[in-house]
DNA sequence: CTGAAAGCGCTTACAG
DNA sequence: CTGAAAGCGCTTACAG
C-alpha cells in the first residue's frame, strides 16, 4: 500500500496527498476529504523510510541511560517518552551498561538511525561521543547530572551538593566515624560527585572517610547487606553510614534487622533516590529524592525547542532534590541517652 | 556524507562498497580494504533510511509494554534488547499504559517505522491491532502471559496455574477464610488469570473467595496498606492473603508491622515476582518468581529466527515459575498454638 | 567479481 | 491551490 494508491483512489496527484497529511492547511478540504477517505479505505500508513529520506527528518529521538534495572531511569525514559509521542516524535532506546564503548557503539547506531537529538545519562563518555554528535549538529543533552561549567547542556542535579548537605546534616547531629557503601566511581560521574560531596563536607569539619569504612562495590542489596556487617564488625564501627542510594541502604537495613542493630539508636543511615518502600519501612528512611520523570520531561521539551528551532541551544536546568529527614537518623549517642 | 562519496574516494562503484559492508564475501579483499579505509577517512555512518527504501528491511524490532514502572518489564525488555543488539537489530519501545488504545496507537506507529518483528506482554489488545501484525505478515509473539489454545504464539507462563498452585499450598495449610489484594483485572489477562487461579483451587476445596475479602485496586504500595488494615479490621478477618504480586504484598507487611500483625503468626501471606528486597525482609515473603529476562531472549531468538527463515512461524514457549517457600506463610491457627 | 542504472516510498521546490 | 517531476541514500537484479 503506498501513498500512490492512495492518490489513485482519490483521483488526487501524489503531492496532495502528502500535503494533506503533513501541510493540511495547503490543500483545500475537498482534496483532504477524498485523500482522508482514500486513506482509510486502503489502510495506508506511510512508510517512515520513505518519508525519512525525502524529507531528512525521522522524527526519532534518542536516549541512552546507563540500565534499565533501575527505576530511577526507568522514570526518565517515561517522562522522554510521553513528550515525544505527543510530538509524533518515537524514542530510540539504548543501554549502555556503565560501558562507556557500549554506549558509544549504541550512539552510533542511533546516528545511522537518524535520530535527531539525544539525551545520555551523565557525561563520563568517551570524546568520541559527544564529537560526533557535534559534527552532525545534533543537539543533545546529558540527563542526571547537572554541575556548573559542564561543557555540555545538563539537565539534572548537583549529586555533590546533595551529599554536602545529608553529610553536613549528620555532622550537625554529632556524628563523627562516618561509613559509606557506594556503587563503583569507575565511568559514573554521579557517583564519583556524591563521594566528592561527603569529602569535601567532612573535611570542612575537619574530618575524614577512613578507607577501611568505604565499602564500594556492585549496588545490590546483598553488597550493602554484607558491607554493612562488615562496617559493624569493624573496631572503629561508624555511628553514621551514608549509601549511594536507597537500594543500598534497604539492603544495609534488612542487615541490621538480622544483626540486631537498631536505627536510629545504634547508627544513623541515609539513602537517595526515595523508593516507594523507603517511607514505609521501619525505620523510615532518610534520604534525598529528584523528580526523574521531570528530568525527562524538560529533556525532551528543550530538544524538542530547538529542533523547532525556537531555541538555539539547550539551556541547562538544575533540579534541586528534597531532603527527606526521616527515622533512620539521629544524635550522635542517642544510644546511650536512651540507655 | 553518503555512500557515493566513499565509492569515489575508494575509486569503485557505489555497489562495490554496498556489497562490501553487506555481502563481504561476494567482493575481492582488495576492493574490501579499500572500501573499509575510505569508509573510515570519511567516518561514513550508512543511512538507515537509504537502506531500509532500497532493501526493505529496516532491522528494527518492536516492544509493546503495559509500563515501565515494574522492574518485571524492564528485565524483559532488556534480555530481549541484548539479542537483538547482537543480531543488528534496533528495539522501538512502546508503553500503553494499560489501554488497549494507546497499544494500538503505538503498534501502528511502529509499522510505520517498518518493525520487521514485535513482542506484546499479554493478549488483552483489541483484534485490530493483531490484524494489522497478520496482514502485513510481521511476525509477532505474546509475552508473558502463556496458555493452551491461545490464538497467538505466547511466550510466558500460565498465570493461572501458577496461583492454582499458590492458593493450594495455603488450603494445604489448613487456612480456609482468604483474602487478596489485586492489580485491576481491566485490559490485563494475567491479573484475571491469577484471579481465576486462586477462585478456582478454592472452589475445589469446597471454598470461596468473599468479594468482601477481595481488594482490587492501583499496584500502589499505598493501596495494598490500606487494603490490609481493611481485611484486619473485618469481622470475617482472613487468615491468608494472596497478593498479585510482591509489591502489594510488601506494602501489606509495613502496614502489618505498623498495625501490630506479625506473619506467618497472625496472617500468612504471599506475593508474585521475588523482588530483591522480598527475601531480604523478615518475615521473608513467599512468592513465586519466573526469569522474565529469558522471556525477553527467547522471545527476541524466535522472532529473529522466523525472520531469518529458519522457522515457519514462533512456536511458543511455557516457561514454568518457581514456588518460593519462605516465613511469611503458616498453618492456620500458628498463633494459637504457639500461645 | 564488478559496475551502470533502476527503483524503494515518500517530499518539495518549481511551474502553472 | 494543484500537479509533474526530481531527488533523498541506499540496494540489487542485470549484464558483462
Amino acid at each position: 500500500m503506498r501513498l500512490e494508491e492512495v492518490a489513485r483512489l482519490a483521483g488526487v496527484s501524489t503531492a496532495s496527498v502528502s500535503r494533506a497529511f503533513n501541510e493540511p492547511d495547503k490543500v483545500t478540504e475537498i482534496i483532504r476529504e477524498k485523500v482522508f477517505e482514500a486513506a482509510r479505505a486502503l489502510n495506508w500508513i506511510p512508510d517512515a523510510a520513505g518519508r525519512a529520506l525525502a524529507s531528512s527528518r525521522t522524527h526519532i529521538a534518542g536516549a541512552i541511560i546507563p540500565t534499565l534495572d533501575n527505576e530511577i531511569f526507568a522514570r526518565q525514559i517515561s517522562g522522554m517518552q510521553s513528550v515525544y509521542a505527543q510530538h509524533g516524535f518515537t524514542l530510540l532506546l539504548g543501554c549502555s551498561n556503565y560501558d562507556p564503548e557500549e554506549g558509544l557503539k549504541q550512539a552510533q547506531a542511533m546516528i545511522a538511525r537518524g535520530v535527531e537529538a539525544l539525551t545520555i545519562v551523565g557525561e563520563d563518555h568517551p570524546a568520541e561521543l559527544f564529537d560526533a554528535m557535534r559534527a552532525r549538529q545534533i543537539p543533545y543533552v546529558v540527563t542526571y547530572s547537572y554541575r556548573e561549567n559542564c561543557p555540555h547542556p545538563c539537565i539534572g542535579f548537583d549529586n555533590k551538593a546533595a551529599f554536602v548537605a545529608i553529610t553536613q546534616h549528620l555532622i550537625s547531629l554529632g556524628h563523627e566515624k562516618f561509613g559509606a557503601i557506594f556503587q563503583p566511581e569507575a565511568n559514573n560521574d554521579r557517583a564519583r560527585a556524591r563521594l566528592e560531596g561527603i569529602r569535601e563536607a567532612l573535611s570542612q569539619a575537619g574530618l575524614v572517610l577512613s578507607p577501611k569504612l568505604l565499602h564500594v562495590g556492585a549496588p545490590s542489596m546483598e553488597f550493602a547487606a554484607q558491607s554493612f556487617s562488615a562496617l559493624m564488625a569493624n573496631k572503629e564501627r561508624p555511628s553514621a553510614i551514608i549509601c549511594g542510594n536507597d537500594n543500598l541502604a534497604l539492603g544495609a537495613l534488612t542487615m541490621a534487622s538480622d544483626l540486631g542493630f537498631k536505627a536510629p539508636d545504634d547508627f544513623s543511615i541515609t539513602g537517595f533516590d526515595d523508593l516507594a518502600i523507603s517511607s514505609r519501612l521501619s525505620p523510615r528512611l532518610t534520604t534525598m529524592k529528584v523528580d526523574n520523570q521531570q528530568i525527562g520531561i524538560i529533556a525532551a521539551q528543550h530538544l524538542l525547542k530547538v529542533l523547532r528551532g525556537s531555541a538555539k541551544v539547550v539551556t541547562p536546568v538544575e533540579l534541586k532534590p528534597f531532603f527527606l529527614k526521616r527515622d533512620s537518623i539521629g544524635p550522635y549517642g542517642a544510644r546511650k541517652a536512651s540507655i
